[in-house]
DNA sequence: CGCCATATTTACTGTATCGTACAGTCGCAC
DNA sequence: GTGCGACTGTACGATACAGTAAATATGGCG
């Protein structure tokens, strides 16, 4: 694991960082962002933005997988969104909130380029490129919010699993995951032992494995034929918005 | 259906509209948008979007409520967010979309001010108080779908129903609201038997009263309790919105 | 190797809601 | 006033989960 250094350096001279958004701007535009950007790593499970706290910071994702979940007063805990190297945590600081009811959470280790609130609102307020490309992302966390909450009343919990473990497949771009019951069951707000079933379920399928912490997804069609439409929705949504 | 009268006048001279928005603009502001808003309605039921259809106008509500469906193959719907008199429809628009994937409805009747999608884009793009109104709106309805998927996973229908009497209560401005049954199941992503039975039990409890297609919400407060958490918090988000 | 914390499986009961079906009620058109 | 369509109440078994608890695996560590 990379260790984040104390203050981080500014990107000079680095190649340009893996995040979708940034590498989809002009140059010029991006030479003007590159001094304001801070590499940062987070650790799985480590909380990216607390609820009701100001948001200093903006999180371009380079890897790995930040969520965004809605915790209810008995201490349940729903992901209503995710994001990953298509996007930016910190969507509320360019819609000119300074915080949200919600937590971010790193689903993965993360690797992030970090933007001053201020710095990203500022150059956001160009007009260029990068203002279309957040305009558009957010359009499609839109989408996906949007579609999670249809999921969670009308698919069950077997779809549920499957469709969010191919989210979270395409972001971390590997066939492991690092996930436990746990952690699963508090992203799809359900108790552990519904993972446990719903997880068995899937692996008695054969598509996917797992194993204390580690799951595998061995056949990928088999969990996308699983899966509710949300999934491929959702997909179309940032397909086009990255494309268009 | 999407252009109900043929060419309705320009505002010149009217009075400025009840929406929030719009009355918040400065003097300036408003003037420039004033010729570019028509007057138009919907009724009850009106379909305002159409999945992946091209957005040509956006819509600034004065009165009534409009919702954002999303429907799954089988036929099935549920609401993931209401619009009234504090926002707009069309927010995919101002996000650079031209379609989404769910359905804009008309939950009652609708009076509200068009205005062409590029007409909005254009005076959006001019930075000024209308942009930063739209946005921190559009970070309400964040808020808002967020909360939706939250609640769709973890409370019950009584709760949900609640929660949805008073959002529409709060931008109706009536205590009687032309609802079905049948329209609510729809809204609510439940069977219409299941509304049957929450209405009657939030009936017996004395909180609401109804009679063939008109809901009467009797006892506020009573709703408010039995309503869950949901609703304070997407409320907070708006009159933080509108008031900072 | 054996212990222990963590992760997972299983089980049982209770409840919310589904899918479906049917009957009752009301209001309006004729 | 009668009939019909729209709206509403109710019932029934089936299903998906919740809540809780206990048993069972696994891997790391001493």
């Amino acid at each position: 694991m990379l260790n984040p250094s104390p203050r981080p350096p500014p990107m000079t001279n680095q190649p340009r960082p893996a995040n979708r958004i940034l590498s989809a701007l002009p140059h010029e535009e991006f030479e003007r962002l590159r001094p304001k950007l801070r590499d940062i790593n987070f650790h799985l499970g480590e909380i990216v933005y607390r609820p009701e706290q100001q948001m200093d910071y903006a999180y371009f994702v380079n890897r790995g997988v930040i969520s965004w979940l809605a915790a209810v007063e008995n201490g349940n805990t729903v992901e209503t969104g995710v994001i990953g190297p298509e996007g930016i945590a910190g969507v509320p600081v360019i819609l000119g909130a300074n915080s949200t009811p919600n937590q971010g959470l790193a689903q993965s280790d993360v690797q992030a380029s970090r933007i001053a609130s201020k710095d990203l609102v500022t150059e956001f307020r160009q007009n260029g490129k990068l203002s279309q490309l957040l305009l558009r992302f957010v359009q499609s966390m839109f989408t996906q919010v949007a579609q999670t909450a249809a999921c969670n009343r009308l698919h069950t919990l077997d779809q549920r699993l499957a469709r969010w473990l191919l989210m979270t497949h395409d972001r971390i771009g590997e066939s492991k995951l690092p996930l436990t019951q746990e952690f699963l069951s508090r992203m799809l707000g359900v108790r552990r032992a519904g993972v446990s079933v719903a997880a068995n379920s899937l692996r008695q399928q054969g598509l996917i494995d797992y194993h204390r912490g580690d799951i595998v997804v061995v056949d990928r069609p088999g969990v996308e034929g699983l899966s509710c439409e949300c999934y491929q929705i959702v997909k179309q949504e940032y397909d086009s918005y990255l494309n268009g």
